[in-house]
DNA sequence: TATCAATGATTGATATATCAATTTTATATC
DNA sequence: GATATAAAATTGATATATCAATCATTGATA
């Protein structure tokens, strides 16, 4: 059977998801907090504008993100006395450890999904991926097509 | 910057969920619904337990899915004569035009996504990400390592 | 300076998921 | 045949998302 790519990636992702999932829940975590955390332990304190710039989603995602890793003690709301309309997002020790631990259930996971690839191979895939994901961002900035696809 | 495969797939789909989410808008349809939709077109009435087990998503999921989709007129719940705790879920015109225009605006996506790729690269894409699925369905049915990650 | 538009954070509605619990019906065992 | 267990569908709680609306503050301008 013949599938289309973006069925393929969905359906692989999908499957991803639930693999990380219970080692994601053993740290408390949800599944898409790690990019968060990640991101915040790279590079000090952000602003929820920021971040959510940062991970391609809406504001309100990493508001109520935020909500959750907060009430869990990974990270702390803070204000930016430069503007009172933005907060300054930090992360705990707490919240170290745990990205420490995922980036080693993390490396794993990898691992197993590249079981069978030669390095070249693991290499290949990545740079094809990162040429879809680069194409998908073009097509978020304008139409599918010069003509539409619903004449 | 290196990412971890997973993120880098995570992202991917993730880009791509909101390129498709206007299309789909478009014909009234969410953006995990074409799946369901296919899988009825191409084989028939199926209970939604059958479903859940061709998506690999909770039965609930499946259960929730379709009441929007019944909502919506892309399909109706019948009953199964053989077995009255089981019903039999068939997709309707409005769902078959559905899956029919989906069909063409899926292809022209697909085409973009792949940008820049030759035939052959193409097929290699296709064919790693098949064996990373397949991975990832063997991790989900064992423990991750024979000695796991936290020792 | 007073007003008005833009920005950052939030909340409500909905879709997609899981997990847990419940209901109804089927099947298996005693 | 009565009871116990299993299976199919559903509902409630929560996480991840979007979109739309709101609130407070900021910045630009008339």
């Amino acid at each position: 059977m013949e599938y289309p790519i973006h069925t393929l990636l969905y359906r692989t992702v999908h499957r991803q998801r639930n693999v990380l999932r219970p080692y994601l829940r053993a740290l408390g975590l949800g599944t898409g907090q790690p990019r968060l955390l990640m991101h915040l332990v790279q590079a000090g304190p952000f602003s929820q504008k920021h971040l959510a710039d940062h991970l391609e989603v809406d504001p309100s995602a990493v508001c109520r993100m935020l909500d959750s890793l907060e009430k869990g003690g990974f990270v702390v709301r803070g204000a930016d006395k430069t503007d009172r309309r933005a907060g300054l997002v930090e992360i705990t020790e707490k919240g170290r450890c745990a990205v420490a631990d995922w980036q080693r259930t993390g490396r794993a996971i990898d691992r197993r999904m590249l079981g069978g690839f030669t390095e070249a191979e693991a290499r290949q895939l990545v740079e094809y991926l990162e040429r879809v994901s680069a194409n998908l961002q073009q097509i978020g900035r304008g139409p599918l097509a010069e003509k539409e696809v619903a004449p």
